[in-house]
DNA sequence: AAAAACTTCTACACGACGTAGAAATAAGTT
DNA sequence: AACTTATTTCTACGTCGTGTAGAAGTTTTT
Protein backbone atom coordinates (compact mmCIF):
# COMPACT_ATOMS: atom_id res chain seq x y z
CA UNK A 1 0.00 0.00 0.00
CA UNK A 2 1.33 3.45 -0.48
CA UNK A 3 2.63 5.54 2.43
CA UNK A 4 2.39 9.41 2.92
CA UNK A 5 5.85 11.97 3.44
CA UNK A 6 5.09 14.31 5.83
CA UNK A 7 4.50 16.95 3.33
CA UNK A 8 2.16 14.73 1.81
CA UNK A 9 0.14 14.09 5.36
CA UNK A 10 0.17 17.61 5.58
CA UNK A 11 -1.32 18.48 2.11
CA UNK A 12 -3.93 15.39 2.65
CA UNK A 13 -4.74 16.74 6.14
CA UNK A 14 -5.62 19.71 4.71
CA UNK A 15 -7.94 18.49 1.89
CA UNK A 16 -9.54 16.04 4.19
CA UNK A 17 -10.20 18.77 6.62
CA UNK A 18 -11.29 21.60 4.48
CA UNK A 19 -13.58 18.59 1.68
CA UNK A 20 -13.45 21.38 -1.09
CA UNK A 21 -11.88 21.21 -3.85
CA UNK A 22 -8.35 23.61 -3.77
CA UNK A 23 -5.98 24.94 -6.21
CA UNK A 24 -1.69 24.87 -5.57
CA UNK A 25 -2.17 27.94 -4.72
CA UNK A 26 -4.36 27.47 -2.09
CA UNK A 27 -2.65 24.82 -0.79
CA UNK A 28 0.28 27.10 -0.61
CA UNK A 29 -1.29 29.47 1.39
CA UNK A 30 -2.66 26.74 3.85
CA UNK A 31 0.32 24.97 4.32
CA UNK A 32 2.38 28.17 5.24
CA UNK A 33 -0.59 29.27 7.71
CA UNK A 34 0.24 25.81 9.21
CA UNK A 35 3.72 26.57 10.08
CA UNK A 36 5.95 25.28 7.55
CA UNK A 37 8.30 28.40 5.18
CA UNK A 38 6.47 28.90 2.44
CA UNK A 39 6.86 26.54 -0.64
CA UNK A 40 7.20 27.50 -4.33
CA UNK A 41 4.48 26.70 -6.55
CA UNK A 42 6.07 24.00 -8.35
CA UNK A 43 6.84 22.10 -4.70
CA UNK A 44 3.13 21.93 -3.88
CA UNK A 45 2.22 20.93 -7.96
CA UNK A 46 4.87 17.95 -7.51
CA UNK A 47 3.27 16.85 -3.71
CA UNK A 48 0.07 17.09 -5.52
CA UNK A 49 0.44 15.20 -8.76
CA UNK A 50 2.34 12.20 -6.31
CA UNK A 51 -0.53 11.61 -4.78
CA UNK A 52 -2.50 11.95 -7.48
CA UNK A 53 -0.50 8.89 -8.90
CA UNK A 54 -0.50 7.15 -5.64
CA UNK A 55 -5.07 7.35 -5.60
CA UNK A 56 -4.82 9.87 -2.54
CA UNK A 57 -6.01 12.94 -4.58
CA UNK A 58 -7.91 13.85 -7.90
CA UNK A 59 -7.69 16.37 -9.85
CA UNK A 60 -10.06 18.50 -12.10
CA UNK A 61 -8.28 19.55 -15.30
CA UNK A 62 -10.78 21.69 -16.54
CA UNK A 63 -10.71 24.59 -13.77
CA UNK A 64 -7.62 26.78 -14.70
CA UNK A 65 -5.76 26.49 -12.29
CA UNK A 66 -6.45 22.93 -11.89
CA UNK A 67 -8.09 22.01 -8.38
CA UNK A 68 -7.04 18.91 -6.05
CA UNK A 69 -9.48 17.10 -3.83
CA UNK A 70 -9.15 14.28 -1.44
CA UNK A 71 -10.16 11.05 -3.46
CA UNK A 72 -11.75 9.73 -0.17
CA UNK A 73 -12.50 11.08 3.39
CA UNK A 74 -10.57 10.44 5.94
CA UNK A 75 -12.28 8.27 7.40
CA UNK A 76 -13.10 5.90 4.59
CA UNK A 77 -9.19 5.85 4.22
CA UNK A 78 -8.69 5.06 7.81
CA UNK A 79 -11.31 2.22 7.79
CA UNK A 80 -9.48 1.02 4.82
CA UNK A 81 -6.29 1.55 5.95
CA UNK A 82 -7.57 -0.70 9.33
CA UNK A 83 -8.93 -3.79 6.26
CA UNK A 84 -5.85 -3.80 4.91
CA UNK A 85 -3.76 -4.11 8.24
CA UNK A 86 -6.45 -7.06 9.30
CA UNK A 87 -6.52 -8.38 5.36
CA UNK A 88 -2.32 -9.25 6.07
CA UNK A 89 -3.22 -11.52 9.35
CA UNK A 90 -3.63 -14.97 8.82
CA UNK A 91 -5.16 -15.31 12.32
CA UNK A 92 -7.97 -12.71 11.95
CA UNK A 93 -9.53 -13.26 14.37
CA UNK A 94 -6.86 -13.16 17.01
CA UNK A 95 -6.22 -9.87 15.34
CA UNK A 96 -9.62 -9.09 16.52
CA UNK A 97 -9.27 -10.49 19.83
CA UNK A 98 -6.31 -8.23 20.23
CA UNK A 99 -7.88 -5.28 18.99
CA UNK A 100 -11.01 -5.18 20.98
CA UNK A 101 -9.71 -6.27 24.03
CA UNK A 102 -7.78 -2.78 23.84
CA UNK A 103 -10.47 -0.60 23.10
CA UNK A 104 -12.42 1.43 26.22
CA UNK A 105 -15.56 0.80 27.72
CA UNK A 106 -17.28 3.16 25.54
CA UNK A 107 -15.90 2.37 22.68
CA UNK A 108 -16.45 -0.86 23.11
CA UNK A 109 -19.86 0.40 23.19
CA UNK A 110 -19.71 1.96 20.05
CA UNK A 111 -18.79 -1.04 18.61
CA UNK A 112 -21.34 -3.11 20.03
CA UNK A 113 -24.23 -0.44 18.48
CA UNK A 114 -22.55 0.11 15.33
CA UNK A 115 -22.71 -3.72 15.02
CA UNK A 116 -26.30 -4.39 15.80
CA UNK A 117 -27.40 -2.45 13.23
CA UNK A 118 -28.85 0.01 15.55
CA UNK B 1 5.43 4.63 13.44
CA UNK B 2 7.97 2.32 12.16
CA UNK B 3 7.98 0.97 9.19
CA UNK B 4 8.79 -2.01 7.59
CA UNK B 5 10.90 -2.82 4.10
CA UNK B 6 10.78 -5.76 2.11
CA UNK B 7 13.54 -8.20 3.69
CA UNK B 8 12.91 -6.50 7.09
CA UNK B 9 9.23 -7.77 6.85
CA UNK B 10 10.40 -11.45 5.01
CA UNK B 11 12.44 -11.45 8.43
CA UNK B 12 9.48 -10.80 10.77
CA UNK B 13 7.52 -13.52 9.23
CA UNK B 14 9.88 -15.66 9.66
CA UNK B 15 9.90 -15.14 13.28
CA UNK B 16 6.41 -14.28 14.06
CA UNK B 17 5.27 -17.69 12.17
CA UNK B 18 8.42 -19.83 14.20
CA UNK B 19 7.65 -18.20 17.66
CA UNK B 20 11.48 -19.73 18.34
CA UNK B 21 14.68 -17.84 19.02
CA UNK B 22 17.15 -18.13 15.95
CA UNK B 23 20.43 -17.17 14.97
CA UNK B 24 21.51 -15.13 12.46
CA UNK B 25 22.28 -18.31 10.76
CA UNK B 26 18.85 -19.84 11.39
CA UNK B 27 17.80 -16.98 9.64
CA UNK B 28 19.96 -16.77 6.89
CA UNK B 29 18.95 -19.95 5.85
CA UNK B 30 15.42 -19.79 6.40
CA UNK B 31 15.34 -16.82 4.05
CA UNK B 32 17.21 -19.02 0.99
CA UNK B 33 14.87 -21.49 1.72
CA UNK B 34 11.94 -19.06 1.23
CA UNK B 35 13.10 -17.48 -2.35
CA UNK B 36 15.50 -15.02 -2.06
CA UNK B 37 19.28 -15.37 -2.87
CA UNK B 38 21.51 -16.56 0.03
CA UNK B 39 22.66 -13.40 1.96
CA UNK B 40 25.67 -12.79 3.58
CA UNK B 41 25.27 -13.31 7.24
CA UNK B 42 26.54 -9.80 7.69
CA UNK B 43 23.44 -8.29 5.98
CA UNK B 44 20.78 -10.62 8.03
CA UNK B 45 22.66 -9.25 10.78
CA UNK B 46 22.34 -5.98 9.98
CA UNK B 47 18.48 -6.39 9.25
CA UNK B 48 18.45 -7.83 12.87
CA UNK B 49 20.13 -5.05 14.54
CA UNK B 50 17.80 -2.44 12.93
CA UNK B 51 14.59 -4.16 13.73
CA UNK B 52 15.76 -4.77 17.20
CA UNK B 53 16.51 -0.45 17.61
CA UNK B 54 12.55 -0.37 15.60
CA UNK B 55 11.06 -2.44 18.80
CA UNK B 56 10.31 -5.43 16.45
CA UNK B 57 13.14 -7.80 17.32
CA UNK B 58 14.80 -8.83 21.08
CA UNK B 59 18.12 -10.26 21.49
CA UNK B 60 19.50 -13.03 23.28
CA UNK B 61 23.03 -11.59 24.23
CA UNK B 62 24.15 -14.33 26.08
CA UNK B 63 23.51 -17.07 23.44
CA UNK B 64 26.64 -17.31 21.16
CA UNK B 65 25.85 -17.19 18.60
CA UNK B 66 23.59 -14.17 19.32
CA UNK B 67 19.12 -15.47 19.32
CA UNK B 68 16.46 -13.28 18.08
CA UNK B 69 13.10 -13.29 18.44
CA UNK B 70 9.89 -11.44 17.75
CA UNK B 71 9.17 -8.66 20.98
CA UNK B 72 5.67 -9.07 19.81
CA UNK B 73 3.24 -11.49 18.08
CA UNK B 74 2.08 -11.24 15.24
CA UNK B 75 -1.76 -10.43 16.06
CA UNK B 76 -0.44 -8.08 18.73
CA UNK B 77 1.70 -6.01 16.31
CA UNK B 78 -1.13 -5.60 14.38
CA UNK B 79 -3.88 -5.08 16.72
CA UNK B 80 -1.23 -2.33 17.44
CA UNK B 81 -1.52 -1.13 14.23
CA UNK B 82 -5.11 -0.80 14.11
CA UNK B 83 -5.22 1.10 16.80
CA UNK B 84 -2.90 3.27 15.93
CA UNK B 85 -4.30 4.25 13.10
CA UNK B 86 -7.52 4.43 15.05
CA UNK B 87 -5.31 6.80 17.56
CA UNK B 88 -5.05 9.36 14.90
CA UNK B 89 -8.30 9.67 14.09
CA UNK B 90 -10.26 12.89 15.19
CA UNK B 91 -13.83 10.97 14.33
CA UNK B 92 -12.59 8.01 15.67
CA UNK B 93 -16.62 7.18 15.97
CA UNK B 94 -17.02 7.57 12.28
CA UNK B 95 -13.83 5.51 11.27
CA UNK B 96 -15.28 2.68 13.18
CA UNK B 97 -18.93 2.66 11.50
CA UNK B 98 -16.81 2.25 8.38
CA UNK B 99 -14.83 -0.47 9.59
CA UNK B 100 -17.13 -2.48 10.90
CA UNK B 101 -19.49 -1.39 7.84
CA UNK B 102 -17.06 -3.61 5.62
CA UNK B 103 -16.29 -6.71 7.36
CA UNK B 104 -18.13 -9.68 6.58
CA UNK B 105 -21.32 -10.56 8.33
CA UNK B 106 -19.30 -14.10 9.95
CA UNK B 107 -16.78 -11.53 10.66
CA UNK B 108 -19.04 -9.05 12.56
CA UNK B 109 -20.39 -11.85 14.26
CA UNK B 110 -16.95 -12.75 15.45
CA UNK B 111 -16.82 -9.32 16.72
CA UNK B 112 -20.01 -9.35 18.44
CA UNK B 113 -19.12 -12.42 20.78
CA UNK B 114 -15.56 -10.94 21.00
CA UNK B 115 -17.77 -7.47 22.66
CA UNK B 116 -20.02 -9.59 24.35
CA UNK B 117 -17.21 -10.91 26.45
CA UNK B 118 -17.84 -14.30 25.75
C1' DA C 1 49.01 -18.30 20.55
C1' DA C 2 46.71 -19.16 16.37
C1' DA C 3 42.60 -20.16 14.08
C1' DA C 4 37.83 -19.98 13.67
C1' DA C 5 33.43 -18.04 14.76
C1' DC C 6 30.90 -14.23 15.57
C1' DT C 7 29.74 -9.21 16.04
C1' DT C 8 30.22 -4.42 15.01
C1' DC C 9 31.60 -0.73 11.95
C1' DT C 10 31.61 1.38 7.70
C1' DA C 11 30.04 1.87 3.08
C1' DC C 12 27.54 2.06 -1.11
C1' DA C 13 23.54 1.80 -4.36
C1' DC C 14 18.76 2.66 -5.01
C1' DG C 15 14.20 4.36 -4.43
C1' DA C 16 10.98 7.63 -2.05
C1' DC C 17 10.23 12.21 -0.79
C1' DG C 18 11.04 17.34 -0.03
C1' DT C 19 12.24 20.87 -2.75
C1' DA C 20 12.34 23.82 -6.73
C1' DG C 21 14.23 25.86 -11.25
C1' DA C 22 13.80 25.43 -16.38
C1' DA C 23 11.06 24.46 -20.12
C1' DA C 24 6.69 24.08 -22.23
C1' DT C 25 1.99 25.36 -22.80
C1' DA C 26 -2.21 27.96 -22.31
C1' DA C 27 -4.61 32.29 -21.48
C1' DG C 28 -5.09 37.08 -21.53
C1' DT C 29 -3.69 41.82 -23.60
C1' DT C 30 -2.49 45.29 -26.65
C1' DA D 1 -0.92 38.19 -34.26
C1' DA D 2 2.63 39.20 -31.15
C1' DC D 3 3.67 39.75 -26.45
C1' DT D 4 3.12 39.03 -21.63
C1' DT D 5 1.60 36.51 -17.84
C1' DA D 6 -0.28 32.46 -15.54
C1' DT D 7 -0.09 27.62 -15.16
C1' DT D 8 1.60 23.07 -15.85
C1' DT D 9 5.08 19.63 -16.85
C1' DC D 10 9.85 18.14 -16.91
C1' DT D 11 14.11 17.59 -14.89
C1' DA D 12 17.11 17.59 -11.02
C1' DC D 13 19.31 17.33 -6.64
C1' DG D 14 19.91 16.41 -1.55
C1' DT D 15 18.52 13.43 2.11
C1' DC D 16 16.92 9.42 4.36
C1' DG D 17 15.62 4.55 4.80
C1' DT D 18 16.65 0.07 3.32
C1' DG D 19 19.12 -3.93 0.95
C1' DT D 20 23.43 -5.45 0.72
C1' DA D 21 27.94 -6.77 2.33
C1' DG D 22 33.20 -6.24 3.13
C1' DA D 23 36.62 -4.81 6.73
C1' DA D 24 37.82 -4.58 11.24
C1' DG D 25 37.29 -5.93 15.91
C1' DT D 26 36.14 -9.33 19.55
C1' DT D 27 35.25 -13.67 21.58
C1' DT D 28 35.61 -18.61 21.64
C1' DT D 29 37.77 -22.86 20.42
C1' DT D 30 41.64 -25.74 19.40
Amino acid sequence: MATLGDLERSVMEILWTDGEKLSAYDLQTRLADAGSTKLAPTTVLTVLTRLENKGFVARDRSSRPHVFFAAASREDHMAELMHEVLGAASDREAVLARFVGQVSPDEAETLRRLLSGR
